[in-house]
DNA sequence: TAATAAATGAAAATTATTTTCATCTATCGT
DNA sequence: ACGATAGATGAAAATAATTTTCATTTATTA
């Protein structure tokens, strides 16, 4: 199941949140597209509609967003980060173009029993962990110019 | 199996680097340690011994370095790059303490089988995967403060 | 509708990293 | 050992991402 934008909104205020117009254009951009966005892109993105937000708050509710749960970040190859909606809900990977930037999400994550058998090992209390893979999508393999997301 | 020091000065010079008391100095300091080191903390190490070398050499060192594929770069959970020197020389994972830093490697990587599957499944053509788990240290978790290196 | 805690924007501050360019030096052929 | 030279270095500036500060505004709630 994924988070729509009203789930969001409800949720969001519920903690505590205030909906104010800047957090429900970042919402709703991070919404529209499967992509993920750096804070500059969806700044821009934003922007074409209404002139009434700067970058700082796109990064503030960005915090906002990714501690309440409901956005992912990316550690983009560049070093810099790449947000997009948590789809879905529950844990999941994500496949990154390295050409396009296409993501794709990988379920049934099966990482469980390796991570219990390195923490039997180490020793170590595991907190997370990330598994990102990096490659060409089909798109990009036959050479074509590409930037907007696909739904998988 | 391991490289030393005198591996990779061998090495970088057959690739046709040379062999400045900067690069040996910047390969020292990685060689001495198991934790990973930010270039800003690979600069300072090497200041102690000799005030011949600038932050900017260290960047530079770096990145020729991992392009040589001497070294791991990590992407650390504030955004920023450690590095530490490849042990072993064979693919590996890296288990990383959120309190300390200290690096556990976590070799015999079961994702191919993962890795391929997915390919299947998404028809993109992988170029690697990226695993990183966070957790708690057994010394941290005890309460000990520590900084320094365990190798295992 | 008023009170107020939280959110915002503008600007400056911080921090990481890269680039530019003049100078220097490790290496190689003699 | 010596000189030529491609490559390496350092200083400073440029770039870029992100965070902080602080005065002002606003969404919420009583």
């Amino acid at each position: 199941m994924d988070y729509n934008y009203k789930d969001i909104l409800s949720a969001l205020k519920h903690e505590g949140y205030k909906l104010t117009p800047q957090r429900r254009a970042v919402i709703q951009a991070l919404h529209s597209t499967y992509n993920h966005m750096t804070p500059l892109e969806i700044f821009e993105k934003v922007s074409i509609r209404s002139r009434n937000i700067s970058l700082v708050t796109i990064y503030r509710t960005l915090d906002a967003l990714e501690k309440a749960g409901f956005i992912c970040r990316l550690n983009l190859e560049t070093g810099r980060s790449g947000y997009l909606l948590r789809r879905p809900r529950s844990h999941h990977h994500h496949l990154v173009c390295s050409i396009c930037g296409v993501v794709v999400n990988i379920g049934n994550c099966e990482l469980e029993e390796l991570e219990k058998r390195v923490s039997e090992h180490t020793g170590f209390k595991i907190i997370s962990h990330t598994f990102d893979i990096s490659g060409i999508c089909p798109e990009c393999q036959n050479g074509k110019i590409k930037t907007s997301g696909v739904k998988i």
